[in-house]
RNA sequence: GUGGGUGUAGCUCAGCUGGUUAGAGCACCUGACUGUGGCUCAGGUUGUCGGGGGUUCGAAUCCCCUCAUCCACCCCA
């Protein structure tokens, strides 16, 4: 074993690129169904574009990113996520002029230095929409509905939304500030993690397994009574549009998301066939990302999920897919003298629109119908001596084993008629 | 970044307390059928035992380092 692929990264082998296409074809029928259109941008971006967005104590930023530095002495960075290059391309060509609310959607690469981990890896995939352009609880419920809709399709169960509102520019740092006199209070009593938390980002002491912990902070502050009126007012409504769509949700208060820029609604899909890392998907809304970035004062929304994950996920379930049947045409020629009307089979079957190879390789007849009966073809063209002498060639059907002799002008027209493709 | 488990053929794994030629099943190839796949039967190929160093007369087996992988913490998709 010489040069291996770096770590925490994975080839996709043939044999699942099928669950890939699957995934991915069901990502384009759910998006236009809920008209959102693909954008697609560059892998990398201006290190400065995340630092910005994400802030600079964020985990993403202060050591997760794979940053370096171009011939040209950029620094650059691969990226870690995708919705700081959407808001970027939006602002660069300016969508905000051309339409109110901006619906886009990608699905790509993303880069992330971490310890890999089950479900966890350094480059991943993610499926995720931005909706840029609209403040209004319904389009927050509607997303979480997208989100669920798209799962169901793909055949995923097993799954929980869990929601929260993490509040705006107005109410959140008075509430953490609260938060955090409140554990102060009760610092001997929290483990180790918990008083670090305290300083660094205290909702998720909520979230700690400790029972000491849980016991600590059952009577602390919770934000949903810390939230200003017009926070805790679009919360509301955000709730009871997702009772209306029918969707099964819990409120969890803790839930904040690992990055800075989230505001108001925020939400995560968690599976209970993985892991540790157990979230699938998760999103929230962004009311200040965009100005922050220089542009106008737009407020949006997305969420991402991971395509690794669901595919885990599907494995986990036994889901069960769609697959593309049926391998090419083979020619089975083992005479040298018959290569060359066998090559002209080829072209010409091609050129009709059927798929089909032939062994070089010279391999006798027996072991030519063994390849083609082990890739899955459906006919098998016989041409040997005898046939080519006659100018016929032999088809044979493969799940039945009858065989029938045409001419070789014949062939593309006759096979045309008995594939189903 | 911290802690723990694992690494033997393409795959799944066996190999007892160190002992000479490293195994099984599946897969793959060939043949039985000198022009016909699947089934059966019979043969056959494949390993620097993850890599490096050490202990030893002798290491897949013991020790150290390293790499990869898995699991958990952290964080997230």
């Amino acid at each position: 074993m010489k040069i291996q692929r770096p770590r925490g990264t994975a080839d996709i082998l043939p044999e699942e690129v099928a669950r890939w296409h699957f995934v991915e074809d069901t990502v384009r029928r759910v998006a236009a169904l809920y008209n959102y259109r693909e954008i697609r941008t560059p892998i990398f971006e201006s290190t400065e574009l995340f630092i910005k967005s994400e802030g600079e104590s964020t985990d993403i930023v202060s050591k997760q990113m794979y940053t370096f530095q171009d011939r040209g002495d950029r620094s650059l960075t691969l990226r870690p996520e995708m919705t700081p290059n959407v808001i970027r391309a939006y602002l660069e060509h300016s969508l905000n002029q051309k339409e109110k609310l901006t619906k886009l959607y990608y699905l790509g690469p993303i880069f992330r230095y971490e310890k890999p981990q089950a479900g966890r890896y350094r480059q991943h995939h993610q499926f995720g929409v931005e909706a840029i352009g609209c403040a209004e609880p319904a389009l927050d419920a509607e997303l979480v509905e997208m989100i669920m809709y798209f799962y169901g399709e793909l055949g995923l169960a097993g799954l929980k939304a869990v929601v929260n509102s993490v509040g705006c520019t107005q109410c959140r740092p008075g509430y953490s500030a609260l938060l955090r006199n409140y554990l102060k209070t009760k610092l001997q009593e929290l483990c180790a993690d918990c008083q670090r938390r305290t300083e660094v980002n205290p909702l998720r002491v909520f979230d700690c397994k400790q029972p000491l912990c849980a016991a600590a902070i059952s009577q602390a502050p919770r934000v949903s009574d810390n939230l200003c009126d017009t926070c805790s007012g679009h919360f509301r409504t955000f709730c009871a549009l997702l009772e209306e769509s029918g969707i099964a949700y819990t409120v969890k208060p803790e839930l904040v998301r690992g990055l800075d820029y989230y505001t108001r609604t925020a939400f995560e899909i968690i599976s209970e066939d993985l892991g540790a890392q157990n979230a699938v998907g998760g999103g929230g809304r962004y009311d200040d990302l965009i100005e922050s970035l220089g542009g106008p004062s737009v407020p949006a929304i997305g969420f991402g999920t991971g395509i690794e994950r669901i595919l885990m996920i599907m494995e986990e379930r036994g889901v069960t897919f769609p697959t593309a049947g049926g391998g090419a045409v083979s020619v089975a020629v083992w005479e040298e003298e018959c290569a060359r009307a066998g090559r002209g089979v080829l072209r010409s079957l091609r050129r009709a629109g059927i798929g089909a190879e032939m062994d070089f390789c010279h391999g006798s007849l027996k072991s030519q119908l063994r390849r083609a009966h082990k890739s899955g073809s459906p006919f098998v063209l016989v041409l040997g001596r005898d046939e080519l002498s006659r100018g016929m060639v032999k088809i044979k059907e493969m799940s039945t084993g009858s065989e029938q002799e045409v001419s070789l002008e014949k062939v593309g027209e006759t096979l045309k008629g008995n594939i189903t493709k």
